[in-house]
DNA sequence: ACTTTACATAACCAAAAGGTTATACATGGG
DNA sequence: CCCATGTATAACCTTTTGGTTATGTAAAGT
């Protein structure tokens, strides 16, 4: 059974720059496919670590594919490597609900 | 110039647990061999790693070398996860928030 | 019906990652 | 000086990763 692997999902930095695109609004494949300079089978790969670390969901729409951040997931996914982070730091999650607190207009 | 890329760093278990053998305190590279099952030379590419990303220091101390964590590096890393993830869902603050709290025991 | 268009899939490749064993080097203790 | 210990380095291996090209398939436009 497979263990999801946030690191794994975030350890790329075409995977980060496709999670920010995709906070931008819903993209299709080839949209995502025309925002980089790499081959569209390449991107799919991209796509389905993403998927299979269920940061982001798709949705057939005719012979599109649609693309969305899941936002609870990707949320769950920073607060682990964030707790990481903060174990070694000795100072906890609670400091993620602060910053989003203070960030917020 | 390299840019020091935290994922990467924290991309691999072995390291991660390092980290936090490292937290309860400075080791000899000999004490952190001890802690795992695989060879000194595999441990070494892992302190190197860390090194590389600026993570751990190094100290040489006759024929030792101690290794203990480099909190500010971490604390930087912390701050740019953060950043990220404030990048990627700053305008969806409310709802999790409201769910972190929810979600909190 | 035919042809684009959007995506899926297969086969392949080079490089990186994570490990090994064997061996060299440097320091400290007897 | 000699030897044990701690670390470094080299050579090698396997698997994974991130990419490629080529080709197949399904939906939509004309």
């Amino acid at each position: 059974m497979y263990m999801p692997d946030i690191y794994r999902a975030l350890g790329d930095p075409t995977r980060r720059k496709i999670l920010l695109m995709l906070k931008s609004g819903d993209k299709t494949q080839k949209e995502i496919v025309a925002a980089f300079n790499i081959s569209q089978p390449a991107v799919k790969k991209h796509l389905k670590v993403l998927l299979d670390e269920q940061i982001i969901k798709e949705q057939i729409h005719g012979k599109y594919r649609i693309y969305h951040l899941d936002l609870h997931m990707l949320q769950t996914a920073y607060q682990e490597m964030l707790h990481d982070i903060g174990d070694l730091l000795d100072h906890k999650l609670h400091s993620l609900k602060d910053y989003m607190e203070k960030g917020e207009d």
